[in-house]
RNA sequence: GGUCCCUUCGUCUAGUGGCCUAGGACGCUGCCCUUUCACGGCGGAAACACGGGUUCGAGUCCCGUAGGGAUCACCA
């Protein structure tokens, strides 16, 4: 490791083979809190080795998702492919070492042996060539190969997983570079790790089995082994594992759901690591506090009403100016117009209680429908069952009453409707579920005075009178 | 199948040998508040996978069993 750099260097070294799924969002998330809660570096590698599979359209869609999240990387993203000649550098001096060899088997032969090997209950390592390099062929292509110890153990102290041991017997000897010449992410991933100076290695655990694999690179090399830490998976509802045909989603569909950065952040920091019994937790804390060893070592599932109840914290935490632009395009596509200058104002004084009342983003754009001028309004069935030939004519007479009434604010307009129903001598809730009917058709909105003083007087007694009329 | 990892309420978890009659959160649920829906307040049901040890004492340590997961590519 170079000295000028920080104590802690992290890295999240997505492949750029799809969308960032929610698995490899939290990977990132711990790794960009590990690098803050220390005053370290998080890095940002595309692992993008493997051309076949890589798009550029994965990788936009990864450098969003960590953008829409707020995990800020240090410095440019990486690509690992731009470093093959590094990386065949290496493995250049691991075969002069003598700690690598030219494998000249075919694909075919590999495939067999293996078979061979398997259906016989033994393993195969991919050590034909191992020991035959006096009988090297000329002219016929071949991989590289590391010479994997066979005699003893490598333990690794995981800061997660613990002490983990395994034989150098299971070892295989994996290629590190291909016969086309370029290089495997086994290699690849060892040496720009040391190259980007990375202290701290924190992934899915399904990469467990590979550190072993990876030692015996550094080892050769002589560089230091960085501290692991492997972080269970996460599943879905089901407990299954999380596939793309099984509930995989890229962040950008949570967005989408309407869920906030934040409450996400949250929720993932909270999936599979603790801080005590403290469940809202703001980012500023999560870096004061964050740290690999809380982390718990089982897999854990996706619960939507876990984050949706997050998610609704958040919401509400918002004001009406800082909500309005989350919310603006979708309700315009709701009421199929731009809103216009009174909409907006009425937006900004409804919004805070819509947003008490929502578990996502959609929750608030639909009711806040309810403010625009959306005449005449759609009825729940249960809306409509307010209107009757004797909740009518109340509607029309209260209607009138607010229709006299020279100053519109809420304190007035519920002493109006109050004094309507005394003189009636109706109990306040009879004159009350019509009204609101008539006025939302059913949807959730607060108090009614303030849905009336919002709505405003014009647009009010319109909605009354479009009920009482039919 | 080999190797490795994991196992506390339905879910996320607290718990690091006595403070555990196992705590919190989400969800579920009863009551209260209330002009609706929510919010809020007060309650409730709900877990140490199983079996052996070690120990005066085990959710906590050890060993087995069962279940789950990961990995065994010229993918990453």
């Amino acid at each position: 490791m170079t000295s000028d750099m920080p104590d802690i260097v992290t890295r999240f070294a997505p492949s750029p083979t799809g969308f960032l799924h929610i698995g490899g969002a939290r990977t990132a998330l711990y790794n960009w809190l590990f690098a803050r809660a220390n005053g370290g570096k998080f890095l940002l590698r595309i692992e993008d080795t493997d051309t076949k599979r890589s798009t550029q359209e994965a990788i936009d869609a990864i450098l969003k998702g960590l953008q829409w999240l707020g995990l800020d990387w240090d410095g440019d993203a990486i690509s690992q492919a731009s470093r093959a000649d590094r990386h065949r550098e290496i493995a250049q001096a691991l075969l002069e070492s003598g700690n690598a060899y030219k494998c000249f088997a075919t694909a075919e032969e590999l495939a067999e042996k293996r078979d061979a090997a398997r259906a016989g209950g033994e393993r195969f390592r991919g050590d034909i060539w191992r020991d035959k390099q006096a009988e090297a062929p000329e002219n016929t292509p071949y991989s590289i190969r590391m010479k994997m110890p066979r005699e003893g153990a490598h333990t690794i102290v995981d800061r997660v997983q613990g002490s983990v041991t395994v034989q150098n017997a299971e070892l295989d000897d994996m290629i590190i570079l291909r016969s086309d010449g370029t290089p495997t992410y086994m290699l690849a991933v060892v040496v720009d790790d040391y190259d980007m100076g990375v202290t701290h290695i924190v992934r899915g655990d399904d990469h467990l089995n590979n550190a072993f694999r990876q030692l015996p690179i550094y080892e050769a090399m002589g560089w230091s082994v960085p501290e692991y830490a492997h972080i269970p998976l996460i599943h879905g509802p089901d407990g299954k594992k999380l596939s793309k045909r099984h509930g995989a989603l890229g962040v950008d569909a949570y967005e989408d759901m309407g869920f906030l950065p934040e409450a996400m952040r949250n929720y993932l920091l909270r999936l599979g690591w603790s801080h005590g019994d403290d469940e809202i937790i703001s980012t500023q804390e999560a870096i004061n506090w964050f740290n690999l060893e809380n982390i718990g070592k089982g897999p854990s599932r996706f619960d939507f009403d876990k984050i949706d109840s997050l998610n609704s914290h958040y919401l509400r935490t918002l004001n009406a100016s800082e909500l309005l632009p989350y919310i603006k395009s979708a309700l315009e596509n709701l009421i199929d117009h731009a809103l216009s200058k009174t909409e907006e104002a009425r937006l900004l004084k409804a919004l805070p209680s819509l947003a008490e009342r929502a578990k996502r983003l959609p929750d608030i754009s639909e009711s806040a429908a309810l403010y625009c001028d959306i005449r005449p309004i759609a009825l729940t069935d249960k809306a409509a069952k307010q209107f009757t030939d004797e909740t009518r004519p109340v509607i029309a007479d209260v209607a009138n009453e607010l229709e006299a009434l020279t100053s519109w604010n809420s304190e007035d307009i519920k002493n109006s409707i109050m004094s309507f129903a005394e003189a009636r001598d109706l109990k306040p809730g009879k004159v009350m579920q019509p009204l609101r009917a008539a006025l939302t058709g059913g949807k959730q909105s607060g108090d009614l005075a303030e849905t009336l003083e919002i709505l405003g007087q014009v647009e009010s007694i319109a909605r009354l009178r479009d009920q009482a009329a039919a």
